[in-house]
DNA sequence: GTTCGTGCAAATCATTTGCAGATAG
DNA sequence: CTATCTGCAAATGATTTGCACGAAC
């Protein structure tokens, strides 16, 4: 993919190409739109949301989803579902935390939390013969607004 | 719904009626069947798998999915994503232990773990305001077994 | 008797696949 | 140059909805 004249990369496009190149991925234009998004914007998205986001480009919505796809092969997005319909994703490399979030129930906001005590657990798979690991997290509940509104 | 000549009421239909009726939820052969057979064995299950169990008696799979939504509202059962294609369900209540799952990436093998370290978490959300808090928390990781053959 | 649940058919939504042409390495 | 990625169209799979009838309370 050839850059565009003026050559400004941008910081977040840097890291998503970083994060290709370590990858073993392709770097072609979908990939480097969907990622930098994921990067530079707070998720989880939904593909959707995603596509809206960079279809001006003219990628097809079928590209984000292999986009998607081969990214979370790769460990670098995490998948999270909040029982509503469609799954999300949130970029989980370079310059980000690992985190889980609260799901309201409810309106459906989603807040992060900065805390995570699971390693304990994944050191004792880890001792059971697992490798590999990763693991999902996520909280549901009905949040202070809504509760004080029943 | 009426009870078969025998009125041979087994423990784990007992447990269901004892479920519905503190949802609230009527008492209909399709939920008795359904939520039966979800504590009599051990899940987590897919739809069509439930559907397959009791579709001898002529229980549509439409119904089916109306019964777990109605179970998931009331929280008897719980939902869990394992990021393979259809969600699963478990049963949740009085006689089952609170757990969660360790599944193999590549076998798609599911253990059961029987530790949860989140009691601590939920109870710093309720300070925050959040009520009727509940959690999801699955690992994934390749086997022993997976690992060894790589 | 009224409200709610069920079965059946059909619709919708999310995600995947096939294939021919385009592009990265 | 070759393997891989993309766009488009079409298929699949999961889940939901509409409606008339039947059952629970």
């Amino acid at each position: 993919m050839v850059n565009k004249s003026k050559n400004k990369s941008n910081p977040t496009e840097e890291i998503a190409l970083r994060n290709l190149k370590k990858a073993e991925l392709r770097v072609t234009k979908p990939r480097l739109l969907v990622l930098s998004f994921m990067i530079r914007s707070h998720g989880p998205f939904t593909l959707e949301e995603i596509h809206q986001e960079i279809k001006g480009e003219g990628i097809d919505l079928v590209t984000v989803y292999r986009c998607i796809n081969s990214f979370q092969e790769s460990g670098i997005i995490h998948r999270c579902d909040f029982g509503d319909g469609p799954m999300r994703f949130e970029y989980e490399g370079e310059g980000s935390e690992h985190h889980h979030h609260i799901v309201c129930k409810r309106c459906r906001e989603v807040k992060s939390l900065d805390y995570c005590l699971v390693e304990g657990i994944e050191k004792l798979l880890r001792k059971e013969g697992y490798s590999h690991i990763t693991h999902s997290l996520e909280f549901f509940g009905v949040c202070s607004k809504c509760g004080a509104e029943t």
